[in-house]
RNA sequence: GGCGGCGUGGCCGAGUGGUUUAGGCAAGGGCCUGCAAAGCCCUGUACAGGAGUUCGAUUCUCCUCGCCGCCUCCA
């Protein structure tokens, strides 16, 4: 069983699915008013190899994660671009899926948007109205935090100490500077939807509260988000739930963020912060790699010396599977399973997790050094589950090798049967030219095009 | 101002009250190789600063400095 820091009990504690077998997540999407950020990135891949460990581990899981298509975000930019907020929204979401495809985040298996949902919403705010905990202003309807029972559990505060650090706010009506938005009365040319408290749109919160109970009952397992969306936004989801008499996510977990440092990205990456353009310069797996050789609680530095130090990790790890391609099968070395698992299991430490691996293939390729094919078999095989639980699969997807390529080789390796090794260099700078990385094995040379 | 996090060897990044080490990248040396590539072996003696607790602290406490996040519907 894992054990994930929850982030409002401020402790480790065991993630105990509701239902046996099964494990019911929500992880907060993106609004899709822009280019998904770098730091989104990192926030995807966390909560896919989290979903992709417990997958591994043979449950059944419910991964649901938002899509925000209406929002203030994406109503100013459709009015500075002249267009609707649908058109916004949905050629973000495109860019969106776009990225966290390439870096091989698996799709949720809903991915609810908020407009379709906007109905359920309404319910949900008039039932916190008419139970007084809610109550309607000129411009909306707020949600009353002095009724909620334990509010500040997630921002790790004292209602006190939230009310000191609230800045002065514009809607002189609110009853406490920390009621929030669940409704927002439309403006002139604002998308709107009816409601007993005027035409408007739903606020952001209520979207997941909503959608989350809808999708996956409550008393789900595990909500989690980048550490950012702990409060606020948590905060204000849970409020509703409970104010609403609903029994919400019973484990909370955030991710830290991405820091690029004072130093500027490297020279070929410019000062790339959105992902979408990252993804157009670097192998999508070393941001993975990245992500994963660092704890997801932790603040990672993604700069171009850190990405390119995880690709050469990752060439390393392609040369390993194109070396035990050809080996027997067998199954994974036990141990090493268990030593992972202990890994994962403790607050998802993916560093550990992935030194294993590292281990694994120096081990094994110790054996084969050693011409014991059999010895490195177990430990091959685990290198290629443990890597795959993670989301890193090497890219050795057998490159078809064009005619011209073929003749260099076999003339190569004629050259070399007949030890003219000048010859066979300048077939090998041939082979390099043409972007084939040259190696000479037991059985001759062997080509791969080179990675970059 | 309030709350929280972080500061580890050339770079990134785990971890732990003490005897033996994360791991990756980079560097130096070696083995292997016709030469390479890939791989393997060896080397580097790090824990922001100060005080304290302790037989002993990088690991606990306090303070200082620096960086960052949230308190503004930003992962």
């Amino acid at each position: 069983m894992i054990r994930l820091h929850d982030t409002g009990l401020g402790r480790l504690a065991d993630v105990e699915p509701r239902d046996a077998g099964k494990v019911s997540m929500y992880v907060c999407g993106p609004t899709v008013y822009g280019l998904p950020h770098i730091g989104h990135g990192r926030m995807a891949l966390v909560w896919d190899v989290v979903r992709r460990y417990f997958e591994w581990t043979g449950l059944d899981v419910r991964f649901v994660s938002n899509i925000t298509d209406i929002d203030d975000k994406i109503i100013a930019r459709a009015n500075e671009e002249g267009r609707s907020s649908t058109d916004v929204a949905v050629q973000y979401e495109a860019a969106w899926y776009d990225a966290v495809d390439a870096l091989g985040v698996k799709r949720p298996t809903v991915d609810p948007h908020a407009t379709a949902y906007v109905e359920q919403m309404i319910s949900l705010i008039a039932g916190l109205v008419a139970a007084g905990k809610a109550y309607p202003t000129s411009d909306g309807v707020y949600l009353s935090v002095d009724t909620v029972p334990g509010y500040g559990l997630l921002a790790r505060q004292s209602l006190d100490s939230l009310r000191a650090g609230a800045r002065v706010d514009v809607v002189e009506e609110k009853r406490s500077p920390l009621d929030f938005a669940l409704w927002k009365n439309a403006k002139p040319g604002e998308p709107t939807w009816d409601a007993p408290w005027g035409g408007g749109r739903p606020g952001w919160h209520t979207e997941c509260v909503v959608m989350s109970l809808d999708l996956l009952g409550e008393g789900f397992d595990l909500h989690g988000g980048g550490i950012d969306l702990a409060f606020p936004h948590h905060e204000n989801e849970r409020a509703q739930a409970v104010a609403a008499g609903r029994d919400f996510a019973r484990r909370w977990a955030h991710n830290g963020h991405v820091q690029m440092g004072g130093e500027k990205m490297s020279k070929s990456l410019g000062n790339i912060t959105n992902l979408t353009d990252l993804l157009e310069m670097v192998d999508p797996r070393a941001y993975r790699l990245v992500v994963l050789q660092s704890h997801y609680r932790a603040p990672v530095e993604v700069t171009g010396t850190t990405l390119d130090a995880a690709g050469r990790a990752l060439s390393g790890l392609d040369a390993f599977a194109r070396r035990v391609a050809d080996l027997p099968d067998a199954p994974a070395d036990p141990q090493a399973i268990a030593r992972f698992r202990a890994a994962m299991d403790d607050d998802l430490d993916t560093p550990g997790a992935v030194a294993e691996i590292w281990s694994l293939m120096k081990a094994a390729n110790t054996a084969l050094d050693a011409g014991d094919a059999a010895g490195a078999a177990p430990l091959a095989a685990a290198v290629r589950e443990l890597a795959g639980a993670v989301g890193l699969v090497s890219a050795v997807a057998g490159d078809d090798i064009p005619a011209d390529v073929a003749a260099l080789v076999t003339a190569r390796d004629e050259a070399r049967g007949s030890r003219d090794f000048a010859g066979a260099d300048a077939l090998r700078d041939r082979l390099v030219g043409l972007g084939w990385a040259v190696e000479d094995t037991a059985q001759g040379t062997r080509v791969h095009r080179k990675d970059t």
